[in-house]
DNA sequence: ATGGGCTATGTCAACGTTGTCAAACGCATT
DNA sequence: AATGCGTTTGACAACGTTGACATAGCCCAT
């Protein structure tokens, strides 16, 4: 590997003037810019981050810690986190975590220290681990969250887009939709319950209790609170579930039972899985 | 930030000693191994990654390109191969990028030098990438490739495990079954098709073209050819879809039509997407 | 007792880059 | 000619770790 030494060699300079080219640093001159330019093209050299990384006691990585079954609803997140951690000389390092209770170990095992950490929904409201992050001094960006107060929220618009959802479905004309809720208690996706309370009520649909079924995120739940709807002596037209998990699941009920979607019943989800 | 010379100052020893013991060399007392460790907890020290890459001019990243859509039949490998790289102390980067156009390009633009590059199908086929990746000695393993000669080959049984699926299908006493197929030309998974003949002919099935669509991976071309299939006068009461994707699209199908699965039609996919 | 071979520990250079400081140079002002 | 000042260039230390080598202590065979 060629280094920064064996360019100033070929352009007949001090390496230091090397490095300021590199940088683009002033007060050099046109022409040994210009020298050293062609002397880094004709050896093939690529600056060594290591270096780099050593004598500026920073980190260009931005870590990522992600659950497998999360990979569906970040994906798309996490294409656009490359591009812009690449443009700027940065790292996705995306972690995939066996399972939620690895996480504080991670944070404090994390094999390089990262210049920052991305919490997806659930982590970002894990307390724990963002104590113990603060404790280090690292910066993290919690994406989803709903406790306040820590590190730099980025929020979703929970409320906004689950009701423009349920006005789309009661301006299909369903009267009796069905909601599979996240779990209790108080969840940063229990704005998307009171969106469904807030467009029935706007529609001047009367509640029913029997149409709201609590759910935890996965699959099996959404065809656990399927069968229960299907089961009701005045079933619903059309299902909102609060994730997509839990839509999949409803969508299996009705492949196992042979109904029609959307005809017999429609099918609504929230978060955009790939 | 706590340095090695931190730890061994507060363990009392040479900074070079704790060195050996954190990269567990031999010839350390037990009492200055426990001392030692005593410290690293108590000053919060985590090695620089830099330093010691800069020393060692190696580099513990294995670099795995990934195509948003092929996230999902990756996932379980990804998660296998994080474990394994955490355990040697190595980091898998998973570079996410945008299309098959971008792989090029970013063999030459790596960020970082990666120790080697995983590639998997369809990149392991590749022979513009595995060239760039060999001429800047960069060790390639080629995860279901199908050209053999380049890298480290991992290979798939599609052979055996889809002629297993046929005789399941067949023992189940599906007599027409349709196969959703990879598009020619010669393709990894062609072995995928053989195998569907080759379960046929045992059974002594007579082989019906018609049966056979030629598909190209995705969820819509599932849907193209699982109409096609039920469309046929005397139409298949088994699918075989040489990928999950396409099996995704002919569950679609049954979906929308109301087909009950597997009492109608039984669909199987390739892949073990998750 | 002497030497050889082992274990345990330490000293120091090296890795490739950036930051600090000093020196050489050119030019304008006295 | 002497002075001062800004521009351009270079010498060298520092970053935190590992590897090569040195040293000290010990045990055993001579």
């Amino acid at each position: 590997m060629a280094t920064i030494k064996d360019v100033a060699a070929k352009a007949n300079v001090s390496f230091k003037t090397v490095s300021r080219v590199l940088n683009r640093e002033p007060h050099v001159r046109k022409e040994l810019i210009e020298r050293v330019h062609a002397a880094v093209a004709e050896v093939g050299y690529r600056p060594s981050e290591a270096a780099r990384l050593l004598v500026s006691r920073k980190s260009n990585v931005i870590a990522v810690p992600i659950l497998p079954v999360a990979i569906s609803y970040i994906s798309r997140m996490l294409i656009s986190l490359t591009k812009e951690c690449r443009s700027r000389r940065h790292y996705l390092m995306a972690e995939i975590l066996e399972s939620r209770e690895h996480l504080l170990d991670w944070t404090v095992q994390m094999p390089v220290e990262p210049h920052a950490v991305i919490l997806f929904a659930p982590f970002a409201d894990d307390m724990a681990v963002i104590d113990a992050l603060e404790r280090q001094k690292i910066p993290v960006v919690r994406i989803a969250q709903s406790l306040p107060g820590y590190g730099i929220p980025v929020t979703v618009s929970d409320y906004a887009v689950s009701k423009e959802l349920m006005q789309h479905l009661l301006g299909l004309g369903h009267r009796r939709i069905g909601l599979i809720a996240p779990p209790l208690p108080a969840n940063a996706t229990e704005e998307r319950v009171q969106a469904y309370h807030a467009a029935l009520l706007e529609a001047g649909i009367p509640y029913d209790d029997a149409l709201v079924i609590r759910g935890n995120f996965v699959f099996s739940t959404g065809v656990e609170a399927t069968r229960t709807l299907l089961a009701l002596e005045n079933p619903p037209t059309a299902i909102f579930a609060t994730c997509d998990n839990m839509a999949l699941g409803a969508l299996a009920v009705c492949v196992e039972r042979g109904i029609k979607v959307p005809d017999q019943l429609a099918i609504a989800g929230f978060d955009d899985n790939t």
